[in-house]
DNA sequence: ACTATATGTGGAATCGATTCCCTATTTTGT
DNA sequence: ACAAAATAGGGAATCGATTCCACATATAGT
């Protein structure tokens, strides 16, 4: 490996100038400058990230904390976080908790004794703990996917889970459906348990549609899930139930699954939306009518909400609404 | 941020000797141990990660290469290897090439400027210049996903990709069929492109068989690409074929989609089968024949092989070859 | 021609750890 | 009781960069 010290003396110059040509700082005259560069060039020299970083405090690393690795909505999301970062030479350390919620305060901690510049967190929940976490964080934490307590000062991206949720309904009413069943996540999941179900309930109420116990079921992000919670509602014989609302394009194909395997017609006599728009849901037939979250835009939201804290534009705790789109296909 | 020169002040004791307790080196009393740990204890002293990597060049991070983050091979990789690095205290720097072949050699170079304990490349070819720079790293690299030359000593975790492909031949030959196309990658792809491809054409061969010009197609591993390539074997009005081989899953899912579209039955007049069981293929109708192959387990497996090499078990050269699982469905 | 000011360069301290080497104190063996 | 070995701990160099400060030289202004 070789030094600046190296560079230096091939170059003829002190090690501080050999600096300055690396950080364009300071005064260098064009000839040592070019000396220095020719034999950068020559021996494909690269500065010690260690070193500098050792004086900076800069590392030129986020860290990124997901619940899982491979999904869509998180291998999606750090696809577009990547786009921006990679563009301004940052890196992506990345960890995984594996859905386990504790171990979103765990990787916190441990990203921060790396000395990340910043830390974007996918998050599954809000709990006090975790906000309080990040509020003690050292380094800017931005969350991607939960909505925050307004006062909190935590900036973050969230998609219009509640807006999205609505206007399925809406379609769904639309379409002269009023006997509707719903297939949620628990309630600790703020964005995906809680906004999405409240906007099913109250469009229900404000079309005065009841919705009662049986039609309203809670599953756990898996296709099973789905297809379990769908049995659930037509255990009781009653099956009377004209549309099963999804919370997750994924519950939404276990619903799917399970009405085909129990030969009730899809729309005609029961239709199936979803949230997503997972690749499978387009190609099931009938094709899933969801709605389209565009993660990779989250991701570039996230990194650039990130970057800008990190350049010290204060413009402070944002928070990013991002759009959806309603995909209208054939199951409703 | 506090240092080690402040805890060895309030424990009053020499910088030396709290090193010493961190790294459990050297000799240190039961009394100045017990001292040192609780001031680290009561300030919640963290060395710094960088300070440390400067003098011992291990930095506990290992540098992942993907082709794109967001896909269901890729993600599952990461998914298996991040389980065995976890363990062992490793994070994952992440870097995405997007599949642009040339990133994989700066990525390559980029990597061993942070320093990175060691790399793990998704890789999509196995051109001699990539080859070439990774025998010319100075930290281990291991490949998952090609086959590398056998006198290059760099260690590889593969699936059996001729083995695969030539037990779906076997079955697609097994249930009659005899006029078989192919929808493959381009060559560069060596596991892929050309290993899927030859097992194909040596069982064509084999059985007496003729794949003719149009009967072979070659997409880009995109859905669109799978229906345009299957387009393109029926165009010529000819149609003379009962079953397509598709090298991936989501060319077979394109395929599925023309046959389904020109108004073909599958399986009854054209039989379709994939490589890679994806959810999608699971949900379509009819359900794609298709292999799986474990993606956790090869991340897990290259995980495993860059552990033992840091550790200096000289076991060198590893080549891991993985098996696959024939999944059966109804486009057969 | 003679100060000001701008430009260019290097010496040396610094960041926060690890580690070699030396000295001092105990313990052990005989 | 005394030499040898084991134990304990500190001083200072080191890793590879950045950066403050001092000094030298060039250019401009009057």
């Amino acid at each position: 490996m070789r030094t600046i010290k190296d560079i230096a003396k091939l170059a003829d110059v002190s090690r501080t100038t050999v600096s300055r040509v690396l950080n364009d700082s300071g005064y260098v005259s064009e000839k040592s400058r070019k000396k220095v560069l020719d034999v950068i060039e020559e021996t494909g020299y690269v500065p010690s990230q260690h070193a500098k970083s050792l004086r900076t405090k800069e590392t030129k690393i986020i860290g990124v904390i997901l619940p899982k690795i491979s999904t869509d909505t998180s291998s999606r999301t750090v696809d577009g976080m990547n786009e921006v970062f990679g563009e301004k030479g940052y890196q992506i350390l990345l960890t995984s908790t594996n859905l386990d919620k504790a171990k979103e305060i765990e990787h916190l901690r441990l990203l921060q004794n790396r000395q990340v510049d910043g830390i974007v967190l996918l998050a599954t929940n809000t709990d006090e703990d975790l906000i309080r976490e990040i509020q003690d964080s050292k380094v800017p934490v931005v969350v991607i996917g939960q909505e925050v307590p307004h006062d909190s000062g935590i900036p973050s991206v969230v998609f219009d889970d509640y807006g999205a949720a609505v206007k399925l309904m809406e379609a769904l009413i639309g379409s002269g459906r009023r006997k509707i069943g719903y297939v949620g996540v628990e309630a600790a999941d703020q964005a995906v348990g809680v906004l999405r179900k409240r906007a099913y309930l109250d469009v229900m109420e404000r079309h005065g549609l009841e919705s009662g116990a049986p039609s309203v079921q809670t599953g756990d992000f898996s296709i099973e899930s789905g297809y379990e919670a769908a049995s659930r509602m037509f255990s009781d014989g009653t099956g009377d139930i004209d549309a099963i609302f999804a919370a997750t394009d994924r519950m939404g194909i276990g619903v799917w699954k399970y009405l085909r395997e129990a030969g009730i017609s899809v729309p005609a006599q029961v239709a199936v939306v979803g949230i997503g728009s997972s690749e499978t849901s387009r190609f099931i037939e009938p094709a899933m009518t969801t709605v389209e979250y565009e993660f990779e835009a989250a991701g570039r939201a996230g990194a650039e909400i990130l970057l800008s804290i990190l350049n010290g534009s204060d413009d402070r705790a944002d928070k990013k609404i991002l759009d959806f789109k309603l995909v209208s296909r054939d199951s409703l």
